[in-house]
RNA sequence: GGGCCGGUCGUCUAGUUUGGUUAGGACAUCUGCCUGACACGCAGAAGGUCCCCGGUUCAAGUCCGGGCCGGCCCA
C-alpha cells in the first residue's frame, strides 16, 4: 500500500498504485490540510471577495449521527466549491452549549442531582460534558473532512461569548425589545422552566372528553365537556358560540363551579365550536392558548391550580398535593352523578421538546423579547433573501405570523448565560448591567454601584435566571463577523453572512430567531440565502431514530466506507430540502464509484509515465468529444452548485466520468496507447493529453463532493506539473456555455452510437466483445455523415476490432444505429 | 380546518422552475464476456396508463383547474 510515498513529494507524475486503502488517505489529508491551513480565512487579504458561511454551532449532544453527515457535507461542498471560484471562504466552528438537555444529561452521566450538589459545581460538571463531546463531534466533523476554519472554533459557554449575548441584552433593553412580565407561558413541570413556543412539539393523543354537568343558580342543568376536568377549581367562566340557539337563553347567567363554592357568569364567544363536545366549554386559567385568548378578551381573573412541579395548590382545594394525573381521577369520582358521559377524542398534546412532558401553562414572571413587532419585516426581508430551495421562505413566514406570543427568553436553570440584572433589595427597582462590567454573573458578582439609583440602598438581590440558549446560538452572524470588538468597516466584510445553512426542523428557531435577533439589533439581516437541509430517514421512509429501530450509526459507515463515500450519498441521496433517506445500496454505488475513480486514475497514470503536459497536440475528433464533453459537464456541475443542487451535481459529475471518460473514450484510446507502432506516435500522446485533461477537469469538478481521493489522485498525478498546493486551492474551470462546440459534440456522439452499435450487435449475436470483424460496412446514406466517420476510421477500426472498414454515403441495409436508424451497419 | 411538500418501472429515486428526441439513475431480475485500469468489472436485455379527471397547447411527467392518497408544520 503506498500511502505516505508516493503523494506528497511529487517528485514527477507518479503511478497509483493498484491497491488502496481509502480510509488511511482521508486521514492522511485530513492532517495534511490542517498542517498546511489551506482552509484558514485570510483576514489580511483584501484582494479575493469574502463568502461567509454562518455554521450553525451544534448542540454537543455527544453524537455527530447521519443527520448531522448531511448538512455538515452540504455547507462544506459549498465553502469547497466557492473557495474553488476564489472566493476567501469564512467557514467558522462553533459550539452551542448552554441548556437543559446538557443539565439532564450531566446529571446522568456524573450520578449528581443539580439541586443537591453547589450550582458552582453542577455547572462545573456541565461544562466537563460538554468539553468531552464536543471533542467526540469535532473528530466527527474533521473524519468527514470539513474543510472548516479552526481557527475560529468558540464555545458559546466562554465568558467571552457570555459577554456578547449579555451585550446584545443590553442593547435589545435599550432598544425597547426587552420586557420583564407576569404572563402565561409555556412550562414544563419536569424541566421547571419557562419554554418558549418553538420548543413545545403537538403530538397526537387518545383522550377522554367528559361531559359534566354543572348547575345554573337557578338549578336548571347545563352541560359542560372538558378534557381536563381537574381545572375545574380553576374554572373562571363558561362560553358558548353566540349563534347557538339551544344556550343563548343562558347568556349571562350565573353558573355555579363544581367542588368550589364559587360561581362565574356564562360568556358567548366566537370561538367556542358548537359542534364539539356538548358545544359548552368551560374556560380555566390556563388549559391551553385559546383559554388565556379569552381570558385576555374579557378580563377575567386567574386562579393559579397548579405549582411548578405540576401539582395541584391550595387554590384546588382538596385536591391540593396531588398530580394532575391524580387530581383528575379523584375529581372525576368526586363528581358521581355530575359526570354524564366520557367520550374517547383524538386530541393535540403540547409536549416539552426536552423531555416530552406535557406541558402546562403558568403565569410566571419572565423576561420576554417583543418578537411579534417584527413579524411585518421578518415576512419583508424573507422574501427578499435567496432559499435553497425556494419554498422554504414560506415556512418561516407561516411560522412568523402564527406567533402569539413574544418570545420568552428568561430559563428558570443553572447552566447558561446569566442575565445581567440585580434588584435593589429594598426598593426592588431593576439593575441593568452596564457595558464595561460585561461579561457577569450576578450571582457571583454585585453590580459595580454604592448605592441604589432610586432609594440610596446598597444590597442587591441577583437574578437567578438564565437566557434561553436560543439567545447564544441567534447571533452567531454577529459573532462571526467580530462584533462588537472589530471596526465597522471589519464587520461588513463579514455581515450578513451569504450563507445560513438550517434544517427543516429547525427552521423555527434557528432561522427565525437569528432573523427577529439580527433585525432587532442591527436593522438588517443576519443572511443573505438559507440553504435547508431535509431529515435523514431510516430505510422504511420514517425519520430516523434509535427508538424506531430504524437508525444506523455514523460508525458504521464511516468506518467501512469512510467519508468521501458518505459524502456522496449525503449530496446525492435526493433533492436538497426534501428528507434524504439512508440507503445502503446508495453507499454501495458510491463506494463502487470510487474504485471505478482509482482504476481509471492509475490506467491514466500508467499510460502518461512518458508523458509530459507541455504543448496541445492535434486532436482527432473523439479526444475534441471528450475535453468538449468536460466543457459540457463543467458548465451542469457549476451551474449546480451555484443552485446547492448537490444532487444534480454528484450525478452529472459521476455520469460523466464513469460513461463519457471510461466506458466510451477510455476503450476507443487503447489500441492508439499500446500499439503506437501501427497508429502514430502523435496520436498516442494526442490520447496522454486528452486523458490528462479530462481527468484533472473531472477531479476539479469531484474536488468538493469527494475532496480527499480527488486530492490523493491530483497530488500524483498532477501536482508537480500544475503546481497548485491542493486541488482544493485550484482555480474553479472557467467555462462559457457559448464556447462549446456543438458540431464537435454531434459528430463524436454519433462516433460514439457508431462503436455502441457495434457492440450492442455483437452482444446480439453472442460474441465476444474483442471478436474481430473481417469487414464492416457502415452505409450512413448522408455525405456529411460519412466524410465525418470517416475521419474516425481507425478510431472504429481500433475500437471495434474491424480489420477492413467501409464508409459508405449511400444508403444500405443492415443493423440500424440506435437513435440514428437511418445508419446501417452490416458484415457481422 | 389552514399552509407547504410529495405521488414517476418490482423497490427507492432524478427530471417539473424555463412544456419539445425513445422519461435518467441505483438496487433487484435476465443474457453474454475473466476484452493488457477495474469481475468491487465490462457489453447488453427486460421492466413505466409519470395518482385520477378535465383544460391550455402543434406538443404536458412538466403549465392551469378539480379530485384522491401520503408526509411535514400550524390551528
Amino acid at each position: 500500500m503506498c500511502i505516505e510515498q508516493n503523494c506528497l513529494e511529487g517528485s514527477s507524475m507518479d503511478t497509483l498504485p493498484k491497491k488502496i486503502d481509502f480510509l488511511a488517505v482521508e486521514k492522511k489529508w485530513q492532517r495534511k490540510w490542517e498542517e498546511w491551513g489551506i482552509y484558514h480565512f485570510d483576514r489580511v487579504d483584501n484582494s479575493r471577495p469574502v463568502y461567509c458561511i454562518d455554521t450553525p454551532p451544534p448542540y454537543p449532544s455527544g453524537e455527530f449521527h447521519m443527520g448531522n453527515v448531511l448538512n455538515w457535507t452540504y455547507f462544506d461542498v459549498v465553502a469547497r466549491f466557492k473557495r474553488m471560484q476564489g472566493f476567501n471562504v469564512f467557514f467558522p466552528q462553533g459550539w452551542d452549549c448552554h441548556g437543559l438537555q446538557i443539565e439532564r444529561r450531566a446529571e446522568k452521566e456524573f450520578d449528581v442531582e443539580k439541586s443537591e450538589i453547589p450550582t458552582a459545581q453542577f455547572i462545573a460538571l456541565c461544562r466537563k460534558f460538554v468539553d468531552k463531546y464536543i471533542n467526540i463531534m469535532k473528530t466527527a466533523i474533521k473524519r468527514l473532512g470539513c474543510s472548516t476554519d479552526w481557527t475560529t472554533e468558540y464555545k458559546t459557554m466562554n465568558p467571552d461569548y457570555w459577554r456578547r449575548t449579555q451585550l446584545s441584552f443590553i442593547l435589545l433593553h435599550e432598544k425597547g425589545y426587552i420586557y420583564q412580565g407576569t404572563h402565561p407561558v409555556n412550562w414544563c413541570t419536569d424541566c421547571q422552566t419557562a419554554i418558549a413556543d418553538a420548543e413545545v412539539n403537538y403530538e397526537p393523543k387518545r383522550g377522554s372528553l367528559y361531559h359534566i354537568s354543572f348547575s345554573l343558580k337557578d338549578g336548571d342543568p347545563l352541560v359542560i365537556a372538558t378534557t381536563r376536568p381537574e381545572l375545574i377549581p380553576a374554572c373562571v367562566t363558561v362560553a358558548i358560540n353566540p349563534e347557538d340557539k339551544r344556550y343563548k337563553k343562558h347568556l349571562g347567567k350565573e353558573i355555579k363551579v363544581p367542588t368550589t363554592s364559587r360561581t362565574v357568569k356564562i360568556i358567548a364567544d366566537n370561538m367556542v365550536d358548537p359542534e364539539f363536545g356538548t358545544g359548552v366549554v368551560m374556560i380555566c386559567t390556563y388549559g391551553d392558548k385559546a383559554d388565556v385568548k379569552t381570558v385576555a378578551k374579557y378580563r377575567l381573573p386567574s386562579i393559579e391550580v397548579l405549582t411548578k412541579d405540576g401539582k395541584m395548590n391550595h387554590n384546588s382545594g382538596e385536591y391540593q398535593g396531588l398530580t394532575v394525573e391524580e387530581a383528575r381521577r379523584s375529581i372525576v369520582t368526586d363528581l358521581k352523578e355530575r359526570l354524564l358521559k366520557v367520550e374517547k377524542i383524538q386530541q393535540e398534546i403540547g409536549l416539552c421538546d426536552r423531555c416530552n412532558t406535557p406541558i402546562e401553562i403558568l403565569e410566571t414572571k419572565q423576561f420576554f423579547m417583543k418578537t411579534r413587532t417584527l413579524t411585518d419585516l421578518v415576512e419583508k426581508t424573507a422574501n427578499s433573501l435567496t432559499w435553497y430551495p425556494g419554498y422554504m421562505k414560506t415556512r418561516l413566514i407561516d411560522w412568523a405570523k402564527s406567533l402569539d406570543w413574544d418570545w420568552v427568553i428568561s430559563r428558570q436553570r443553572v447552566f447558561g448565560t446569566p442575565i445581567p440584572i440585580w434588584y435593589c433589595a429594598k426598593c426592588q427597582v431593576k439593575i441593568l448591567a452596564e457595558r464595561s462590567w460585561l461579561p457577569i454573573d450576578p450571582k457571583l458578582h454585585p453590580p459595580q454601584i454604592d448605592k441604589c439609583p432610586e432609594c440610596g440602598h446598597s444590597t442587591f438581590i441577583p437574578e437567578r435566571d438564565v437566557f434561553d440558549t436560543w439567545m447564544d446560538s441567534s447571533i452567531t452572524c454577529a459573532v462571526h463577523s467580530g462584533w462588537p470588538d472589530k471596526p465597522e468597516k471589519e464587520l461588513k466584510r463579514l455581515f450578513p453572512a451569504d450563507l445560513h445553512p438550517s434544517g427543516t426542523d429547525i427552521i423555527r428557531t434557528w432561522a427565525y430567531y437569528l432573523m427577529v435577533r439580527h433585525l432587532a439589533l442591527f436593522d438588517e439581516t443576519p443572511y443573505k440565502a438559507c440553504l435547508i437541509n431535509g431529515m435523514v430517514l431510516g430505510r422504511d421512509g420514517r425519520k430516523m431514530s434509535k427508538s424506531l429501530g430504524n437508525y444506523v450509526a455514523t460508525s458504521d459507515v464511516f468506518d467501512k466506507y469512510g467519508s468521501d463515500t458518505s459524502r456522496q450519498w449525503a449530496t446525492g441521496g435526493g433533492t436538497t430540502g426534501s428528507d434524504i433517506p439512508f440507503r445502503w445500496p446508495d453507499v454501495e454505488y458510491a463506494w463502487r464509484f470510487l474504485r471505478k475513480i482509482w482504476n481509471a486514475s492509475r490506467f491514466v497514470s500508467l499510460v502518461l509515465e512518458d508523458y509530459s503536459p507541455e504543448s496541445t497536440p492535434e486532436l482527432p475528433l473523439l479526444d475534441k468529444w471528450l475535453l468538449e464533453k468536460v466543457k459540457k459537464t463543467t458548465v451542469k456541475v457549476t451551474r449546480a452548485f451555484e443552485r446547492c443542487q448537490f444532487n444534480i451535481a454528484v450525478e452529472e459529475a459521476r455520469n460523466f466520468a464513469w460513461h463519457e471518460l471510461c466506458d466510451e473514450y477510455l476503450e476507443a484510446v487503447k489500441h492508439r496507447l499500446y500499439r503506437s507502432e501501427i497508429y502514430g506516435e502523435a496520436k498516442r500522446r494526442a490520447a496522454q493529453h486528452t486523458l490528462y485533461t479530462a481527468l484533472y477537469g473531472f477531479l476539479q469538478l469531484f474536488a468538493p463532493i469527494a475532496p480527499h481521493i480527488t486530492e490523493e489522485i491530483y497530488q500524483c498525478v498532477f501536482a508537480d506539473h500544475l503546481q497548485h498546493q491542493s486541488i482544493h486551492t485550484s482555480p474553479w474551470p472557467d467555462v462559457n456555455e457559448d464556447d462549446i462546440d456543438e458540431t464537435i459534440i454531434e459528430n463524436g456522439d454519433l462516433l460514439v452510437a457508431v462503436i455502441g452499435e457495434v457492440r450492442r450487435e455483437k452482444a446480439r449475436r453472442k460474441m465476444p466483445l474483442n471478436a474481430a470483424i473481417e469487414e464492416l460496412t457502415i452505409y450512413t446514406g448522408d455525405a456529411k455523415i460519412a466524410d465525418s466517420l470517416l475521419s474516425s476510421l481507425d478510431t472504429i477500426k481500433g475500437t471495434c476490432k474491424v480489420d477492413t472498414l467501409n464508409v459508405s454515403p449511400e444508403s444500405g441495409e443492415g443493423t440500424g444505429v440506435q437513435r440514428h436508424p437511418s445508419i446501417k451497419l452490416t458484415g457481422f
